[in-house]
DNA sequence: GTGAAAGCGCTAACAC
DNA sequence: GTGTTAGCGCTTTCAC
């Protein structure tokens, strides 16, 4: 097998626990030993065998993260960048993809637990019961989902499906329409309340068309309905969806943005190639993650005492070629009444 | 701590070695004792600890995989499946970045070692050398790379290359380019040669550009000299660099594909994406992803001996809608003697 | 400041 | 078929 402690221990001339000290407490151990252990331990390629450490110490220095679906482009830069974040601070990372089933989520969580510090769940598809219960045995952090007691970075999607509203009805835009997402999703809803809220304010009509698939085939699908409640602006609840619905509203022979002003969410590289290049509201996915890391091992570090701590991540709307002012014609006859709208604030 | 195996014996009211045998060698034990060890295991909640198993057995049943930037969107699929397939046969994957950094991909390995039975690099940066000298340590397979005495799983890009120059001549081009990734990469070579040989078998003329960055940029940023080989169908490094090439030519009045006609390689979801659809040479990274893991475990199991496998994957051109026939008159004037080429074969 | 010894959770001979 | 024992590589009391 590889090298152990007790071979460097050997070639120091000293014991196996003074060995470990010098890697595991160094202030414990004389300077003039601890260089002759040094020496021998990079001279052998000795490299503490970190699932021996764990057994005694019960820190793995590893961690999980689980996700829905490695493939879908919104996870791929949060697993970079806690991956990355969590190797600065000495962590291994096991990535897990439940290609989302619930069931499958809460067996990799089991057979994970031993050999994880704790675990990141993002976008679980698992109950907030379960979670909670799961909670009890290991630390966790949520991202995009609230569970009682334990940590969870969100993203305030609401906010940004302010700024899409506003960003359309500073167009011109008074028909909105908004594409939900699959039934039972965190942000679909937190964006419908957000927007709902917002156009009323505004005095625009907003159309919640859904749910729908958070995929190019859910946006492609909806494009009749968009078409038929008269939008001639959209937020839609993924790039996916907004991209799909381009495709749609165009083999219908509307265009954007000239026919129709589209606003994805996510801001993934997807739609930023796409063309027309697409308006969307950017997701902080690479913060989501660094904070996400952050939170579980403070947690970790508490071990159950310390509360939980809750991080909202701002978004920001990214306007590129996907929007524009509405034509002349496209709103209610001059002179019909406006929907009353509440002022804001 | 959590439940052991020795709470498990004692209510099952045998001994721990018993409840081992349960789990790891159950014919070894009599069913009725299974049966007891069973019940109370699962009425306890008990999970073997892999950890410690590891000690004893040398067998982590953990993998690694490291990729050199998880966002970029040819690696997301091949993760997602080696994953899967992974903990199909009861192993779980440390996924890690090494940002193109071959500096940070050593230390990952290093510190993974002891840690997993085996690691897939996928387009290591690493040089061979250092590989191989790595190799003799622990399990290896790459991807898309050959090292000595590793297994290894290839794409067949030469063939894609070929295709994508026969699709082009079929449509009648006889000037083409070709858009190289980095120096050094080994898709990059596979491509240039193939697709040389090809265009030289078919009598047309193939001009190399590059070294190009692998990204959007690269291709954007070589559309004047595609212009100025005066090509009319190009065969771009990768999906990224064939949108950012279809870019750079619209801002300078040349439509895809009306005005020239571009092929990618990869198939990402931002190829399929696009408008114009990219015409594509599609790599199989999902199953590239299960192959290495297959092959990976298979090298586990032969623990040193057992040949290296190759094992090498068909590629296949997917035409969309960013090539099209050349138009008249933008070939060499009639009469004028073609560039004589060698019959293929 | 360093050595000796026990033990983390588990497996693997070896007895019986 | 099951119990006993030693030990995987390491940390951590406890002596000295």
């Amino acid at each position: 097998m590889a090298v152990t402690i007790r071979d460097v221990a050997q070639a120091a001339g000293v014991h196996v626990s003074t060995v470990s000290r010098t890697f595991s407490a160094p202030h414990m151990v004389n300077a003039d030993t601890r260089e002759r252990v040094l020496a021998a331990a990079t001279q052998l390629g000795y490299r503490p065998n970190q699932a021996a450490r764990a057994l005694t110490t019960g820190r793995t220095h590893n961690l999980g993260l689980i996700v829905a679906d490695i493939a879908n482009p919104f996870f791929p830069p949060l697993i970079k960048a806690a991956q990355a974040y969590a190797r600065e601070r000495g962590y291994h990372v096991f990535v897990a993809d439940t290609d989302e089933d619930p069931q499958e989520e809460q067996e990799l969580i089991q057979t994970l637990a031993k050999q994880v510090d704790g675990v990141v769940l993002v976008s679980p598809r698992l109950t907030n019961h379960s979670i909670e219960r799961l909670g009890m045995e290991l630390p966790f952090v949520v991202v995009n989902r609230r569970v009682k007691g334990l940590s969870a970075v969100l993203m305030d999607v609401g906010s940004g499906a302010v700024q899409a509203v506003r960003h359309l009805t500073s167009l011109g835009h008074r028909r909105l329409a908004l594409l939900g997402g699959p039934r039972g999703s965190w942000t679909s809803e937190q964006m419908r309340k957000a927007a709902t809220a917002e156009a009323a304010a505004a005095g625009a009509e907003l159309t919640v068309i859904g749910p729908n698939s958070p995929t190019e085939r859910g946006g492609t699908d909806a494009a009749p309905e968009v078409l038929g409640c008269r939008a001639t602006g959209v937020i839609a609840y993924n790039d996916l969806v907004a991209i799909g619905l381009i495709e749609g509203l165009a083999a219908r022979g509307v265009e954007v943005p000239a026919g129709m002003s589209v606003v994805g969410v996510d801001d993934t590289v997807a739609g930023r190639l796409n063309r027309p290049k697409l308006t969307t509201v950017a997701m902080p996915t690479a913060a989501a993650g660094r904070t996400a890391v952050d939170l579980l091992l403070q947690a970790v570090d508490a071990r159950g005492n310390g509360a939980a701590a809750q991080t909202t991540l701002e978004t920001s709307l990214v306007v590129r070629e996907s929007t524009a002012a509405v034509r002349p014609g496209e709103n209610p006859p001059a002179g019909a009444p406006e929907i009353a709208g509440a002022p804001a604030g």
